[in-house]
DNA sequence: GCTTAATATGCGAATAATCATATATGCATT
DNA sequence: AATGCATATATGATTATTCGCATATTAAGC
């Protein structure tokens, strides 16, 4: 069961703030696509994800070479929200890593909803 | 200006995250209501409650020997959001501290809302 | 002025988070 | 199987946070 205190400890790091908030606004991502979007080296994005994994805060699913990350499923209603409105609330912070988010052209239809 | 990171950050530590939603829900706080309340040491709280108001997340007003805390009046919105719903979904979390909780007689009358 | 209560802060020690680099795995193509 | 690309993990060094203790500050009561 995720805690107040979970969550926001993960969201109190750059890296991991833009991601969350870039999945939330994407759906899903890979990691290089993070990559170009935060111009971070891989290793530094691989392991914040990979925490944000283990917190149960992302879910993760292979697509040949890619593993893309989005939202996890039973990520509690208010946590969603709290992404949300930070998200809306918050576009100037985002901008510059949604100018240079470039999707993989190999990108696999993905259940887009909205 | 507020940045989501600053926020974040300033909630990624227990005795922080619980402050500021015992805030939230009361108004207002003195330092010796949240030493009963979440049994810590007093220059801890104190240093915690500097940080958030350096932050622009708390304001102080002073009465008497007392200094009581509450939401910074420029808090933007979607921060205030976001405590909000952290405090209505996580009665859990809270709930040691809310019952070890209890006001200053002395305190004076401020001006309570709901 | 003196004492007590409430709060704030300076400082060094302990703890935790983060980073860069190197290495390893998994899959696709040749 | 060998090469290349995307991703993951391990390790050690660096840097930030947090803490406890002692000491200031401020206000109230005598």
């Amino acid at each position: 069961m995720l805690t107040p205190l979970v969550f926001y400890k993960a969201l109190a790091d750059d890296t991991r703030l833009k991601s969350l908030l870039l999945i939330t606004a994407q759906q899903e991502l890979c990691v290089c696509e993070l990559m170009t979007a935060l111009q971070l080296s891989q290793p530094k994005i691989s392991r914040h994800l990979a925490q944000l994994r283990k917190a149960n805060i992302l879910a993760d699913r292979r697509s040949g070479q890619w593993v893309f990350y989005s939202l996890h499923p039973e990520l509690p209603a208010w946590a969603q929200k709290v992404l949300q409105q930070t998200l809306l609330a918050n576009a100037a912070y985002l901008a510059p890593c949604r100018q240079q988010l470039t999707l993989v052209s190999e990108r696999p239809a993905s259940q887009s909803c909205c």
